[in-house]
This record gives structure tokens, sequence and C-alpha cells, in this order.
DNA sequence: CTGTTAGCGCATTCAG
DNA sequence: CTGAATGCGCTAACAG
């Protein structure tokens, strides 16, 4: 019922702990003779010995774990970051810790302490709420950090990243240069950066036309699936309605566009809709959604090989990759 | 750049490394003056002090860490699964730490092996590849254990499951009664018991109704998306090409319907199609899914609940709760 | 090539 | 109520 320890093997291959650890950890160079080290693996076999974790850990300080922050499973985004990033880790036999955060602050917070006090080799991280002061934590720790989507503020993160505010104004220029003039936005959470920068870059491409962003075109959800269908739905009902909607990502996206047909509208004759993200929903819907394609496996193993530089070499300095969207024109726009 | 530890808090507030412990794990009674853990609170506070998880669970045997495996972070299944059961977690303030196998049977095992070294304090396996031998040896190391879907014909573990062959032959029936003869299968993996019962439910259907289970309407596929498109064509490009199709699960019916709409069949005119699982994706195709519906988050919190009741009373006895599937009837059947 | 020794940081006796 | 001492299982120096 009890594990066997090293000391179990060694005692029974009639050799000392030093050399079942040396057998284990196989330094490079064959320390140990092959008749020895044949009886410790034999020793290991019978007994069925598998290595404590937990003091390894405490002796070496290292944990070959990486956490990953994610804010929201249920968003087919972010199981393809993640598998992107296990995919890489797998190859250097680290493992993945996944947290959810729900995009609430002090669940972004909690996970930096899990991280500090398990001490993890690296931590990927998708956060909205963090800032300066809570990454500098991570660092001072001497944890291996990438952050994917933000730098939040600080000159010493590696991040990933792609232009969303350039994203955003792209698919809106699309619109305009289809002939939209009053063109919507279902905006994301405004107390995140994402949120922030799709709206921004909607304004922006709005002014750049000369077209006034009205209050009535502008709505807020918060990335989830069932937060955009009420709002669609109130934009539609206005005297004068929009005839095209650019929503922050295709969650929303889709959810409002089903729930407009159900109002019998047709997309994209009756009303235009953008997404952003291209998530595979997006080819799922009819007609298909035209959206603002962000390369996410890509990104998710960029942002794991510039954990793993860190990790095994020593700390590089601050790099920030950028990734270019792209507008991927599909029916519903 | 050093991490404090207990024993610099100690210093810190001129107390002993136990009286620093007594005011963190705070037994019960106070056992610590009001004055002494003010001041310990306040050294801990200055040094940034986080105890270190790994000395811990060397010292206590527990982690405070339950680790999940998974077959296909890709396939919405799993991520709602994984939710539910880290919102049950959250509650106890356990971490869940999720691995990905791929479906492959080395992975599996290779799982296992993680979970033992790591010595979490338990496992929720969704697996199709181990045997009573590979339960065992986590049993055995006294990890507290739960597996969804399968029982691995182990007496002792608890499970949590579905009848598949039931709900399969119940899709098929419906079919049936709606007039079908010649009834289609995109079979799941046959490595897997989900993709072998469902394919026998199927067959159990159709020869309960005396027809005949043509092999020309039985082809196999491995449950991801993109690997039903080609068979669904195959299927109907046949000289007497099926009414319907019944296939194992949502990913697949979803890319099947999509690549048939493609080529210009109607469905459920030309062709009906009956997917599993109900997921999310299952309503965002039109027409949307008819499917056999899984309690998928019950089924997560039960089994949260399963494991938690064994990290944290006795190990109770082996448990196996069964949830009944049910047929949802959408437009594509 | 192999054994001895000394902690890693914490929780827990047992004394005081 | 608090402090000193012990060891969880492992690896890394250092001896031999």
């Amino acid at each position: 019922m009890k594990r066997p320890s090293s000391r179990d093997v060694a005692l029974r291959a009639g050799v000392s702990q030093a050399t079942v650890s040396y057998v284990i950890n196989g330094e490079r160079k064959l320390r140990v003779s092959p008749e020895t080290r044949e009886r410790v693996l034999r020793a290991i076999e019978e007994l069925g010995y598998q290595p404590n974790a937990a003091a390894r850990a405490l002796r070496t300080q290292r944990t070959q774990l990486v956490a990953l922050l994610t804010p929201d499973l249920a968003n087919p985004f972010y199981p393809i970051l993640a598998q992107a990033i296990q995919d890489v880790l797998q190859e250097h036999s680290f493992e993945l810790l996944i947290a959810n955060s729900r995009g609430i602050a002090s669940q972004e917070r909690h996970f930096l302490d899990t991280v500090v006090q398990r001490g993890v080799d690296g931590a990927i991280v998708v956060a909205w709420h963090l800032d300066h002061a809570d990454v500098d934590r991570v660092l001072q720790a001497g944890i291996a950090f990438v952050s994917v989507g933000s730098d939040f503020g600080h000159e010493l993160v590696c991040a990933v990243a792609s232009r969303d505010q350039r994203g955003a104004a792209e698919a809106v220029r699309y619109l305009i240069r289809k002939g939209h003039r009053r063109i919507a936005h279902i905006a994301g959470d405004q107390s995140t950066p994402p949120g922030r920068l799709r709206l921004e870059g909607y304004c922006r491409a709005m002014e750049a036309a000369g077209l006034t962003v009205d209050e009535s075109l502008l709505v807020y959800g918060d990335f989830t699936r069932g937060s955009a269908a009420p709002l669609a739905r109130r934009l539609l009902a206005q005297d004068v309605p929009p005839s095209a909607i650019f929503v922050a990502n295709d969650t929303m996206a889709v959810d409002a566009m089903l729930s407009l047909q159900e109002l019998g509208y047709q997309v994209p004759h009756d009303i235009a809709i953008v997404g952003y993200d291209d998530t595979p929903e997006a080819q799922f819907v009819r007609p298909q959604l035209t959206t603002v394609r962000q390369p996410i496996a890509p990104a998710g193993r960029a942002a794991a090989d510039l954990l793993l530089k860190q990790i095994l070499s020593a700390p590089i300095q601050a790099r920030r990759i950028i990734f270019d969207t792209e507008l991927v024109v599909r029916g519903s726009a």
C-alpha cells in the first residue's frame, strides 16, 4: 500500500540511494557499471518504484510543470491554444496545468499565487486584469513567464500578441467598402484589452470614413455565448436599424447571427455580420462567418517556445512576437 | 530574488518556525496568542511569503491537486466536462491538472505514471485503453480515482457513465419509426468502448426491426472533426445510398452534414442525420442536429463529487453512477 | 565507479 | 502557548 522510495530500491539492489539516483537520472556519462545498473533497474521494476515528484522538486527546484491560465475553456479559442502549447511542451516532457479564471480579476491573481507556491517552471497567461506589480511578483520569484495578448505594461515580460485594433479596423473598413453606412458593434468586455482595442479599431475606421459612431450602434457584451443574442435583437429593433454588425468575437457573432436568423432576418442580405477570431464555429454556421482570423495555434506554439527558451537557457530578455490578423471573407458579410 | 521560507518569516517575527506554521494552518483552536499571530502575519505580508507546495506535499502527503485525463480538448465535450469538474473542485480549493491523451494508449499510461509520481490527491480519467492492472497501480498508490465512461472491469473503481448502447439504439429506432430503412452508421474508433457500444446499439436496433446491417452501410471514423466528411460522401456515392445516417458523435455528425450539404444534399429531406452527445455545435448548424444528449456537466460534477468524497472521507467503496441519455429531436432527422 | 553526508522547506511530535 | 528537534524522499558534493 505504501509507495516504495529510492531507499527501498537501494536496499533491494544492495547499493546506496545515490547510485539509484544516478541510474535514474543517467548523467550523460554512464557513471554506473552495467551490472550495477542492471540490478538497480530490476529492483525498480520489481518494486514498481516511481520517483516522488515533490521530493525531487524540493531538492532540485524544478517541477517539470508549466501552468496555463485561460479565461474561458468554453470558448474554442482556448482549447486550441492549449493544445498547441501542450504539443510543444510534451516534446520536452513538461506537464501542463490548466486553470480557468473566468475573466475574474481575483482568480487571475489567485492563479499567480498558485504558480509561485507550486514553483512551476513557467507560466503562460491569458489575463486581462493583472498589472505591473502582479507580474513582477512572478518574475521576482524567478519563474519563466509568457503573456498572450497583453504585456501588462511591464518591460520585462515576453508576450505574443496580435494587432486587435488593426484587425478590427480592417473588418469595419471592409463593411464600409461593401457600402454599409450604419454599422453597429457588439463590443466585448470593456474591462479587457481586446474588448477595448477592438472597439477602438471600430471607432477609428468609422471616423476615418467620415461616419459618426452613433451611441445607438454600440452595445456591450462579455465575449461569452448567450450575451450577444439579446443585444443583436435590440440593435435590430431600432427605428433605423444597422445594416451590418461587427462583433468582437466569433462566439458572440454566432450567437447573434443565429438569433437574428430565428427572427427571420436574412444574413447577409438584411444584416451583414463580421466576427473575430476565426474559431471552428465560424465555419459551422450558414452562411459561414466572415471574420478576422487570429493565428491561434501558431501563437500557442510561439508562446510555448518562448517559455521553453527561458526555462532551458539563461533568462532571455523580453521578446514580443506580434502576429498579423487576416480578414477571412465568407458568406455572412 | 530568492523566495523567503517559513524560517525567514519566523526570524523576522521573532518566533519559531512552528509558530509560523500554526498561524498559517490555523488549527481550529487558536493555539497562538493574538499578538504573536499578528506579528507573524505582518512578517508574512512584508516578506511576501508564500508556502512552498513541494515541501508541504512532501511533509503532508497531500497536494491539493487533482488530475484530469481527456482524449481531445478540441471536442467541446471535454472542456464542458472540465469546467464542471473545476467548478466543484474550486469550492474545495483543489487545483486541476488537465492532460491530453489524444486517445493514445501510451499517453494514457503515461498519465497514470504522472499521477503517481506527482502524488496528486485524485484523478478523473476519460480513457479508452487502460486495463485492470493499470488502474490497480493507481489504486494501490492510494490515489482517489474516478473514471468517466468505463470501469475497466475493475470492481473497485468509481465510475460515472451513460448507456451508450441504449442511447444509440434509441436514435436508430427513431429513424426507423420515421420510415427509414437504409440507415448507415458512421462509427467511432472501434478500439474504444463508446465506439464499440454505439455500433452495437445500432446493430441491435436494426436487427430488432428486421433490417440487415449491410456492410456497405458501415464506415469507421475516429471521433474527430474531419474524419467523417469523406466517409459521408462515400456512403452517399453508392448505387443505393442510405436515407439516414446515425453518427457516433456530434463532432463527426456536423462534419458529415456540412460536407453533404456542400454537395447539394438537402438535410433531412435527401439524407437524415442523427448525432450523439448534444454538444453546443449541434445547435449551430442548420438544420439543427437531432442528437442523443449526454448530461455532460452533471456527469462532470458527479465525478468530482465522487472523487472528493474519496479524498476527504475514508475511501468509500466503489460506486457507479449511470446517467440516462435522451434523444433530442431537432431539424436534421 | 560507488557510498556517505547534508540539506531543500515544511509540519509535527514532544518539552518546556 | 511556544520552541527545538525530526524526517518526508530526493539529489548533489565530496570521499573513498
